[in-house]
RNA sequence: CGGGGCGUAGCGCAGUUUGGCAGCGCGCGUGCCUUGGGCGCACGAGGUCGCCGGUUCAAAUCCGGCCGCCCCGACCA
């Protein structure tokens, strides 16, 4: 291929409305354009869709390598089958729904697992034609509240979501294992880093799920992980146990201190000269349930913790939560800032993480204006009504299954392997005959894999200040040949940069070549920002009969000789794609 | 949906406060020059100033309405 053909527009210049690296990046290298006057919809240019193919090939080889079998479903789907799951009134704003010229309602699959269960009902009948593995990676449609962030969160994504059917849950379990198991193969082989998490099942519904996290800054989930074990976890889903906290041997009694004007606990803490961790916060937030209902009630946790909302909601039982108004404060006659759980008005029940529960000495709020309350006990000086842990998990918290320390970072979800059991089965009629000629609804798994979102997360973690540093697996081109030189000497570099071409071409190796009639610092800055393994260049070198071969990722340049450059390269190409499985 | 920002040449931006010839850099075209890290010189093409309406002798600029994009939040199999 020649560069001076090829369509792949670059930039010089950061675009305006690029906020992360790999967004900015992939506008800038000409691999995707956004489509005017739609957010979140991109076309992809011939380079990236070049990397988009090898991500689903290496995909399609692993799943075809645990028995999977690739199939294309329809992107337009009629209302009545999702009516049939109880989820076209559930799915929401996010579903992008259509009507036909006969008023009849569809929508663009934002997710196949009606029209995969309806196909699988019709087909499938008998427990002799289980276990059945069937998967798709097609374009998903998602009118996402907020788009963003290029191709991490836009509107058109090209997905691959895998569907099991099952006669038994023990069944479901070996293929859910399987899947697990590709997945590793495949993050690995794109060059991701990534941590495999627990995670909440959500809307889906089924028991736990894991979640391959591509740890990145940019990523929108927070997540922390062991370093001693293989404990990960989603931030909101990693269990809590109380911290070990130096305690007074002799309880002192309960002092009132004037702290005016210190509201938060930072200026509490700073005015007391004391640490946030021995101080105690009230929360008072109003609960909402689904009956309408709403409740006010106390929230303790230690003055370095963080409320998990979604902990507080599930054991409350409410739909969503809200801290209190000010107007609501004041008539229950609690001035905010000055919070405590000793003497509380009646009628407001105190909710305690372990941590603050019982013991002291903390302090906390007096519940009057300007002041707080030293030598706090709990037990002593207030009782909560009940005892749940409700902290948030947070860096260097102990591990729940080794008690190594936790480390908190973001990540990128660029997977997600779900047991639905028999969710949808039963709804749509996915059942089928046993051994003992008794009906029953299939077992079901699914599982997703965000494929343009993967190749954002590659390029978030491989760059530099200059461009993207693909890894051979997914890169547009292994090598670019890139001829520098004028005149005769020019022409000769031309020409051998086409006869590696064909070299190269022979190993399996695929490169382009940079014949634009540019000055060879604009060839270079665009090889870099273009990110491909490795660069030949063709110049002074030629006067030896060599080449400069330069590695992207590491900058090393090597002197080869003509005839031996193709091997070189085909070996170190050879090198970087077989990496091992995490 | 709440908050904020933006919309002027293909891209990045100035000009808007205080109404008065539509500008700069990059890119693009032509010629000369240069040729190992985004050369230099000269000439040139390129605009419905997001859209609609209003005020005014005169609107990119002031007023009203609408649309779109980006960021934060809420939200998110």
């Amino acid at each position: 291929m020649r560069l001076s053909t090829l369509l792949a527009p670059t930039l010089r210049e950061d675009p305006n409305d690029a906020e992360i690296d790999s967004h900015r990046l992939m506008l800038r290298a000409g691999l995707v354009r956004k489509l005017a006057g739609a957010s979140g919809i991109y076309t992809l240019l011939p380079l990236g869709q070049r990397v988009v193919a090898h991500v689903e090939a290496i995909i399609r080889e692993e799943m075809d390598s645990i028995g999977g079998q690739e199939l294309r479903l329809p992107v337009v789907q009629p209302a009545e089958l999702w009516e049939a799951s109880g989820r076209w009134s559930v799915y929401g704003e996010d579903m992008w729904r259509l009507h036909d010229r006969h008023g009849r309602a569809y929508c663009l699959g934002p997710t196949h697992e009606e029209v995969i269960t309806d196909l699988v009902a019709h087909e499938i009948h008998s427990w002799r034609q289980l276990p059945l593995l069937l998967y798709q990676i097609q374009t998903k449609y998602r009118d996402e509240v907020r788009p963003r962030f290029g191709l991490m969160r836009a509107r058109e994504f090209i997905m691959k979501d895998g569907y099991s059917f099952h006669a038994s849950e023990e069944d479901l379990e070996r293929t859910y294992a399987d899947v697990v198991g590709a997945y590793r193969r495949i993050f690995s082989r794109v060059g991701l880093e990534y941590r495999t998490v627990l995670a909440d099942p959500g809307a889906i519904g089924g028991s736990q799920t894991h979640e391959f996290m591509a740890p990145a800054d940019a990523g929108e989930a927070e997540i922390v992980s062991c370093a001693e074990c293989d404990y990960a976890a989603d931030i909101e889903e990693a269990e809590v146990a109380p911290r070990s906290r130096s305690e007074a041997s002799v309880p002192m009694a309960i002092g009132r201190i004037a702290t005016p004007n210190a509201r938060t606990i930072e200026e509490v803490a700073e005015h007391l000269s004391t640490e946030p961790g021995s101080i105690a916060k009230l929360l008072l937030v109003r609960l909402l349930f689904a009956d309408g209902r709403t409740e006010c009630v106390a929230v303790l946790l230690a003055g370095d913790a963080t409320l998990n909302e979604n902990k507080l909601l599930a054991v409350a039982g409410a739909i969503s939560l809200r801290p209190v108004t000010v107007q609501e404060a004041e008539r229950l006659h609690l001035p905010l800032g000055f919070l405590g759980p000793v003497d509380l008005p009646p009628g407001i029940a105190l909710y305690a993480d372990p941590e603050v529960a019982e013991g002291g000495p903390w302090v906390v709020g007096a519940n009057v204006e300007g002041y707080h309350l030293n030598n706090v006990w709990g037990g002593r000086d207030f009782v909560p009504d009940r005892v749940l842990p409700l902290r948030r998990a947070q860096a260097g918290d102990r591990c729940p299954q080794c008690g190594g320390r936790l480390s908190a970072q973001r990540g990128i979800e660029v997977g997600h392997v779900f047991r639905l059991g028999t969710k949808y089965s039963c709804v749509l009629g996915a059942n089928f005959l046993d051994q003992e000629g008794q009906t029953r609804p299939m077992t079901m798994g699914c599982y997703g894999i965000g494929v343009t979102r993967t190749v954002a997360a590659v390029i978030e973690q491989h760059h530099d200040r200059d461009g993207i540093i693909w890894p051979a697996s997914v890169a547009p081109y292994h090598a670019v040949l890139l001829p520098v030189g004028t005149g005769s000497f020019g022409s000769r570099a031309q020409q051998v940069a086409e006869e590696l071409s064909v070299q190269l071409a022979k190993r399996g190796i695929s490169a382009v070549i940079d014949d634009r009639d540019e000055r060879p610092g604009v060839k270079f800055k665009d090889a870099d920002l273009l990110g491909f393994p490795v660069r030949i260049t063709l110049g002074k070198a030629l006067e030896h009969e060599s080449a400069e071969l330069r590695l992207r990722k590491d900058g090393i340049v090597q002197m080869v000789p003509l005839t031996a450059v193709a091997d070189v390269v085909s070996a170190q190409i050879q090198e970087a794609t077989a990496v091992p499985i995490a």
